[in-house]
DNA sequence: GCCCGTCTGTGACTTAGTCACGAAGCCGTG
DNA sequence: CACGGCTTCGTGACTAAGTCACAGACGGGC
């Protein structure tokens, strides 16, 4: 049945495994869809399985008591999710909670074989240490940049990764704000200010890039 | 030989393992000593080894282009290291870096015999996993912190864990900026205000805790 | 059309960070 | 002890960011 082992050969670390240990580890795992919105973990509610993202995007946010929000990092196809793993391993409970942005398509492997899969493969380990490792460099990133840089250069660079490419956005300034961390009131007057210096266009739930190159310079500012 | 296996009762996960497995590790594992103000690691200096911390403390601390800096946590006796380990798997250099605030005795295990023993120990795995969570909690704190807190409340909270019970800190006004991801201005005039209400007492390099309760208070205000 | 919920704009104010100083404390040397 | 030199600390003026309390503006459903 190649129908079955198909998913596992999108990493590349997993598809050098034993047959054996393939054939068992995807019989005990199960892929899994979640339409788009679908909450993976919040606090309070326990992770249950790994996850190892195969299509789609989830949003990891940190929720504070007084209703703010920063949007952390994004976990995409080929990415493990280790945020539900670490919840568990820490005793800490933290206040991040996990969205599916898209509709998403993942790979649910149970505690155990987890467990297992971490003890007979050297090539799942890899991935869900660069898993850990790659968060952890998300998160200094985003430390970096609360803590060191300007808004404006912030917000240009979040409206370029957020755009893509395209020319125009579909956000809110509210959510655009839980993006920086920072407040709506606070990324209207600065998304103003572009404005009025041409190099973006507002309107309700939408933003739409001109000057693209403009805001590249200020991105890459300092 | 007793005496060459004892580190390794430190650490419950690891007294676990089978003879043989303990013997080996303590084999390939040096037991290191480091002086205060040793780098252990920083940007573009890459880790050999892993390191399990035995007795004192290491604080990594993150540093930007601007030359401000921000302390993300402290590594303690009993606790892994996993940043240089981090460092290696995702491929993004960033720019923290630890230091040794007391003299440091640790176990330094080499690339090879880490591999292995992650393979081989459950125990070990269990070690250096709950290290990685452990810090993704961390950072998670310092975001919530640096984003949402006020800096009175971070202030009043970094002295009274600083000083550790004791009535007085030995610190800079500059140093207790880079703890708190601030400038050395602010901070000054925040402590400015906590000894213009009676709760603490300045003097060139020193802060003494007056009103303990009530910077207790403030740290857990909101 | 009109209503209602969401989204956006604004002013006044507080908090935090920046810049450019200068003054004070500490310590060794002559 | 007086004199530098270095580090630490204090200050004012300014800019950037966040908060609060609104008011207006848009858009879909009835």
């Amino acid at each position: 049945m190649p129908e079955q082992t198909s998913w596992i050969e999108r990493f590349p670390d997993l598809a050098a495994l034993p047959a054996d240990d393939r054939r068992q580890l995807v019989a005990r795992a199960a892929e899994v869809s979640l339409p788009l919105g679908t909450t993976i973990f919040a606090p309070g509610k326990d992770a249950e399985s790994f996850l190892l993202v195969l299509e789609g995007v989830v949003r990891v946010q940190q929720v504070s008591v007084s209703g703010r929000e920063i949007v952390l990092y994004r976990v995409s196809g080929g990415e493990a999710c280790i945020m539900t793993t670490a919840c568990l391993l820490s005793s800490e409970p933290y206040s991040a909670e996990g969205i599916t942005e898209t509709e998403v398509k993942a790979i649910a492997i149970p505690r155990a074989a987890f467990e297992e899969a971490l003890a007979g493969s050297p090539g799942f380990r890899r991935i869900v240490f660069s898993g850990y490792s790659h968060r952890i460099a998300d998160l200094m990133h985003v430390v970096e940049e609360v803590a060191f840089q300007r808004l404006d250069k912030r917000l240009a660079q979040r409206l370029l990764s957020l755009a893509g490419g395209a020319a125009s956005i579909r956000v809110t300034q509210q959510e655009l704000a839980a993006e920086l961390g920072s407040a709506r009131e606070v990324v209207g007057r600065q998304l103003k200010e572009l404005e009025r210096r041409g190099w973006v266009a507002l309107s309700r739930g939408e933003v739409r890039l001109i000057e693209v190159e403009a805001l590249r310079d200020l991105a890459t500012s300092e």
